[in-house]
DNA sequence: AGCACGCCGACT
DNA sequence: GTCGGCGTGCTC
């Protein structure tokens, strides 16, 4: 601003430029009321028309004197906030993403903003169903909104436009929403609901010591009820919440004895919100002590963050990371500065966050994709006042509005899920971690048992510190691991199904103790393929160039790109033979098999299908820690950092598709998943053991996880990297050629690899199509540019590559041809 | 990306 | 004569 007086402020007009949600190249500039100038700062938002009649919140980015010159700014309706959402830092980061992953501010802002602070005319507005409101204390207008929504169920903010005959309805929705009448959604999913846990209690009836005799000798005749009473009373000494679990555990008693005693109203069921904190850690429990390995790493990276900005922890599994991290964290916050802790989604469960909260209780904030939008804006707002010091949460909490950040974990930082695929800001939340501590002046802590090797060589080049720790807290031993040919063994006659004889012996002797095992087939549904023997025929998705996967839970074929689905299929379609075979495995077929060859094994799944439910990951994770079940099958998410301590032996039923995978990274990929897999044994007092079954045995990655050689596949990784050009010694970008045609997509692609090519050269590969060159009726082609790290402007070539594309735009040839830029697409 | 404005074919 | 096809150009 050119002048800051008061005098200046209250008269000189002021303009707003303003970012909106929309894929839209530019910023906008409008006009302050002057009665507003007080209220407009950048990071608020305000209200604008845009077109001619859609209105929506836009972040004011800059404030300006000068009117702008080739047209006549229109008025911003109304000022939404009273304290900025995001601020400069925010801000900064978001034009440093709309730069370095190539893409528009307002894809950011969309990316960057919960739904609920996004507010469009087309926006969904429902009632809340909080109780105790008392609309009786609501403006007139804010009446007359409940009551439509009372009627209609949902409204859009249009429709509320319209009801209330007038345009701005934003501020008013807002105070709605933040006195919590209303939920604002684009699309209004489910409340995340805390866990509940039922116990059991004795029913008041039989409180005193008399009634509670007569009751045990009416029970004369049931004498499995008498031991469950007696182990219940028993139990209750040392925890009054007593579980079906426990008492069945402890007698042995079946699940029916217990239900007969609910049913005759001698136990009532109490259901409680409970953290699901259950049995003894040695990872994490309140007043942890290091030991001396872990007190040197803690030692180490204080000094490394003296010089450095990153420093890579490299602990194998179960080296007691966590600990370390909560060290830092507290460390952090008694130097009064906040705390990011980065997770992968998956990873994190109610097992990782009750953890956190039990030791950071109110300062502990989580973030991610199980919370509906309503409750990621009030983390939101809470992280903007203050009122966290630590936020745990997933890919997308690096754009919350911190201030004062002093450090920023990533943990498990070779996870693929940290970058975001679709739809683009196409982002790396690692790399922006570190660009945001950048901005913040804060330490970053890269975290990984099998980091990923661009990771692992900043740090060997010295651009990271690095800090490891080689061996497991107490006295946990790395597992033990096995490679099992299954080509050899179908030849002795060893295979069961798709299990081999040690395998099904190693799982057989695991029950028997009374432990548990985690099988691993990275596939899911029945039977990928579908295929008739007499012509070769396969089923494929009529949106996409994919096989379809028979899936027998709803007993039809699946399309795992586009959700695609049709009713299985018995006669071949193409020669009329009746013989349709089902090829390869999925999770489903692996249960089923297993099923038959150990009838008394209790088995239970765990696959995007399987956790798709409200709840359904968390349940099945919670019943498999509380021993409900022996045998657990499933596909990667098995793998990322959850820790059952019955768990002894972990099978993995085919490693051939992973490490034939052709891509680039399959054998760092494989070795990453293998390793974290096989590290989800014997994490506490059991030794572990790994079964891998395959058809390559000698593979050099195998070999690898047997040995627990993270060095070694690091260096024969990196050489291969440095022969065929590939990061970390070049920087890749994708692009994506998209159109509904086939020859179009082609000939488009074509073009634009030429013009790409006269400005970039041999660079630029392709274009070619990708694995799956049709998904959702589009035609896909792929060009990559390959660009050396050093003596290049990075920045110059990004510039070329618009120069190209914008060339592209203008030919009419190319009309109707979508470009999806993704740097760094790993 | 939306979405309106705009200029040529098959219907009431 | 009108409804509507989607081509093209703008949105402060």
């Amino acid at each position: 601003m050119s002048d800051t007086s008061l005098f200046g402020i209250d008269r000189e007009t002021l303009f707003v430029e303003v970012i909106l949600p929309l894929y839209i190249a530019k910023t906008y500039t409008y006009r302050v009321p002057v009665e507003w100038n007080r209220d407009v700062a950048i990071g608020k938002r305000v209200i604008v028309q845009f077109g001619r009649n859609k209105i929506y919140a836009a972040i004011v980015h800059r404030l300006s004197h000068e009117p702008p010159l080739s047209y006549e700014a229109k008025y911003i309706l109304n000022v939404i906030d009273d304290e900025p959402v995001v601020d400069k830092s925010q801000l900064a980061l978001w034009e440093w993403m709309a730069a370095y992953y190539m893409c528009y501010l307002g894809e950011v802002l969309q990316a960057a903003l919960p739904a609920a602070l996004k507010m469009a005319s087309e926006t969904k507005i429902v009632a809340s169903e909080a109780e105790g409101l008392d609309r009786s204390l609501l403006s007139d207008k804010g009446y007359l909104v409940m009551e439509a929504l009372d009627l209609a169920g949902e409204l859009t903010v249009n429709d509320i436009v319209k009801l209330l005959g007038q345009k701005t309805v934003f501020p008013l929705l807002k105070s709605l929403f933040d006195h919590g009448y209303i939920l604002i959604s684009e699309e209004i999913k489910d409340r995340f609901k805390p866990k509940r846990k039922s116990f059991l209690q004795l029913a008041a009836t039989f409180a005193d010591g008399e009634s509670l005799h007569a009751l045990m000798d009416s029970l004369n005749r049931a004498p499995k009820q008498q031991d469950a009473l007696l182990a219940f009373l028993q139990l209750r000494k040392s925890n009054p919440e007593v579980t079906r679990q426990d008492i069945m555990e402890m007698t042995g008693v079946g699940g029916g004895i217990v239900a007969s005693l609910i049913e005759k109203e001698v136990f009532e069921v109490r259901e409680k919100v409970v953290s699901r904190l259950g049995g003894v850690d040695v990872e994490i429990t309140t007043n942890f002590v290091f030991n001396d390995k872990q007190q040197l790493a803690f030692e180490q990276i204080n000094t490394l963050f003296e010089q450095k900005d990153v420093v890579l922890l490299h602990g194998v599994t179960a080296s007691g990371k966590t600990q370390l991290y909560i060290r830092l964290i507290e460390q952090m916050i008694a130097s009064g500065k906040n705390v990011l802790y980065l997770l992968p989604e998956i990873a994190l469960t109610t097992q990782i966050t009750d953890r956190l909260k039990m030791h950071f209780g109110d300062k502990l904030g989580v973030y991610h994709s199980k919370f509906n939008d309503n409750e990621r804006a009030e983390v939101w707002h809470k992280v903007i006042k203050g009122e966290y010091k630590v936020v745990v949460g997933a890919r997308s909490s690096v754009f919350l509005p911190f201030k004062d950040l002093g450090l920023i974990v990533v943990d498990e930082e070779h996870e693929s899920s940290y970058k975001q695929y679709e739809p683009a800001p196409r982002y790396h939340a690692r790399d922006t971690a570190i660009y945001l501590a950048h901005l913040q002046g804060a330490k970053v802590l890269l975290g990984s048992a099998t980091p990923s090797i661009e990771s692992y060589y900043n740090a060997k080049a010295d651009k990271y510190g690095l800090v490891e720790l080689k061996e497991r807290f107490g006295d946990a031993k790395l597992p033990e691991i096995q490679v099992v040919n299954i080509a050899e063994e179908g030849r002795k006659e060893q295979m069961f199904s798709y299990f081999s004889g040690v395998l099904l012996q190693g799982i057989s002797d695991a029950l028997e103790r009374k432990e548990q095992v985690i099988l691993f087939q990275n596939r899911r549904g029945h039977t990928p393929f579908v295929q008739c023997s007499t012509c070769g025929w396969v089923a494929k998705c009529i949106n996409c160039d994919v096989s379809l996967t028979y899936h027998k839970s709803t007993n039809h074929l699946h399309c795992h790109y586009c959700g695609h689905s049709e009713p299985p299929i018995q006669v071949c379609p193409a020669c009329g033979m009746p013989h349709i075979e089902s090829k390869g495995f999925g999770t489903e077929r692996v249960e089923e098999e297993l099923e038959l060859l150990i009838p008394q094994a209790r088995i239970g799944r765990l696959d995007l299908d399987a956790a798709k439910g409200k709840h359904g990951f968390d349940k099945i994770i919670t019943a498999f820690d509380d021993h409900e079940f022996d045998i657990l099958i499933g596909t990667q998410m098995v793998a990322k950092g959850l820790d059952f301590g019955r768990v002894s032996l972990i099978g993995i039923i085919n490693a051939d598709a992973m490490i034939n995978f052709p891509d680039f990274r399959a054998y760092e990929r494989a070795f990453s998943l293998f390793s974290q897999v096989a590290g989800r044994a014997g994490r506490r007092e059991k030794d572990g053991r790994v079964i891998i079954q395959t058809h390559s045995p000698n593979h050099r990655v195998l070999e690898q996880v047997i040995l627990h050689d993270y060095e070694g596949m690091f260096l024969t990784e990196v050489k291969e990297r440095k022969n065929y050009q590939y990061p970390p010694f070049y920087r890749l970008i994708k692009m994506e050629v998209r159109h509904t045609d086939m020859q179009d997509a082609h000939d488009g692609a074509m073009r634009l690899a030429h013009l790409l090519r006269s400005n970039l050269g041999s660079r630029v590969l392709g274009p070619e199509p990708p694995l799956v060159s049709r998904v959702r009726n589009y035609f896909i082609q792929t060009i990559t540019l390959k660009i050396e790290r050093n003596n290049v402007s990075i920045a110059k070539v990004k510039e070329l590559m618009q120069q190209a594309i914008t060339q592209f735009e203008v030919d009419k040839n190319n009309k109707g041809i979508r470009i999806a830029i993704d740097v760094d697409p790993y």
